[in-house]
DNA sequence: TGTACATCAGTGAACGCGCGTTCACTGATGTAC
DNA sequence: TGTACATCAGTGAACGCGCGTTCACTGATGTAC
């Protein structure tokens, strides 16, 4: 009753943004509690709105699922570089790795459905327009910083020759490792880069399989679990403590 | 029209176990096709039968798709078990987990949808009975076996102390670890448990990657990469060639 | 070997439901003069 | 400051569709005597 005066034209384009952004929530709450496919009639009459008012906002089923789809990366994404940030201290490369990688986890662990519609298996008769891709690539770059920062540093040790990979000699496949370093700010010629994947990979099949439920019946302790495999690939990768 | 003559009563048996099978096989096109949910109707269809005619052979939707996730585990898991016995040369424990790795690869890219049932997301409104649980423990034993025998014949080399993780401090954890090394066929007190929990995890993150084309527009060679992941895994574990 | 009965596969209609999307509409909010 | 018009959110009915499941039925296949 006593706010104060909006700037004019803004007031409805602000109730706008808010039921958009309602709808998307209780988009999620929806893919959360039944793991339901999305339905637009299930969404509009949670809302109390009649279906048809939800094409005020979205123009389809698809674009709604789009848009969540691209807030999850984005959340994600602000997630790990938030943490990326808060360990920032100098040098403490591991330190940003564990931290980015607990961070993703919790993340995954607290919005599942959200998790599942960017890192699970795709959805039935949708398929990702482009700009899902953009979105999609900041939480890799997050982490790829922590370990592109520590190479440039000199702080990554080159494993000794005994559990070295000899050099790949698939030139193709060469290129290609090239190409995704630079485009994740590594030196074209990083030695790390190939390990740094194989870690990124590792690190989104520990959690695919605790969300999932593939730990269930065997692995209990999932923290300390996770944690022990974040810091074998620290290992692995030749990022160590104090060194 | 020549057929032996059939054991009496096994006729009807036996049409009854094609069609089951048949059904099975159709329902496997409809979730490779489309992508789409699995639909009873859509299945009846295709086999040129009434709608009401499939629970003849099975009394509802969830128990078509609880048959489907068994075959695929099952399926999988006899791949796995097989690429195993063919690279079992003596002493060959680097040459079978590579068979084994890259026969579960290929077994995946093959037969997505199946791959997806398993190792995907979970599925909208249908939780997995037990008996699913048995069946998804045979891959994993498949690739346990390969590690479990380069360890009891001291084949597996310690990860040298700069690499190695010092052991966990928790308790319930380790005591977890060790309840999965005596299930999966290891010794109680294996120093390669750990490890080989994580080579599974990356295992199945990458063959996720791929399937579900994470790979898209960064790697082509995907053969190469798959083969550097195994090996990357191999010698993290300790299994080397030659040895 | 032949007949009487039981089993079973498949039919066709129906139930009750939910879905995405369209369309013409009402009434409230914003804009231009 | 007041009026005329344009924009926009939300309604309600409808379209055409697909779904899982049930039920009483027909006719063919198997079984027992």
């Amino acid at each position: 009753m006593t706010d104060e005066k909006p700037p004019a034209r803004s007031i409805r384009a602000r109730v706008r943004a808010e039921m958009t952004e309602e709808i998307k929530q209780v988009a999620l709450g929806h893919l959360a509690r039944d793991g339901s496919a999305l339905s637009l009639r299930a969404v509009a009459r949670d809302m109390g709105m009649v279906s048809s008012a939800i094409y005020r906002y979205f123009p389809s089923r698809d674009e709604l699922l789009t848009a969540l789809i691209i807030d999850a990366y984005e959340s994600l994404g602000e997630t790990a570089e938030t943490a990326d940030r808060d360990a920032d201290r100098q040098d403490a490369y591991l330190a940003r790795w564990f931290s980015v990688g607990h961070a993703i986890r919790r993340w995954a662990l607290a919005r599942p459905a959200e998790y599942a519609l960017i890192y699970g298996s795709p959805i039935p008769g949708y398929s990702a327009p482009v700009d899902t891709v953009a979105p999609a690539t900041r939480t890799l770059a997050a982490m790829a910083r922590c370990v592109a920062d520590a190479e440039a540093a000199g702080k990554v040790k080159e494993p000794d020759s005994a559990i070295a990979l000899p050099p790949t000699e698939n030139a193709d496949y060469a290129a290609e490792l090239r190409a995704v370093a630079s485009a994740l700010g590594f030196a074209e010629d990083s030695k790390v880069i190939e390990r740094f994947l194989s870690a990124v990979t590792h690190v989104f099949g520990a959690v695919n399989f605790e969300v999932f439920g593939r730990l269930n019946n065997a692995i209990d302790q999932r923290g300390e679990w996770f944690d022990r495999q974040l810091r074998l690939l620290a290992t692995t990768m030749g990022i160590n403590p104090q060194q």
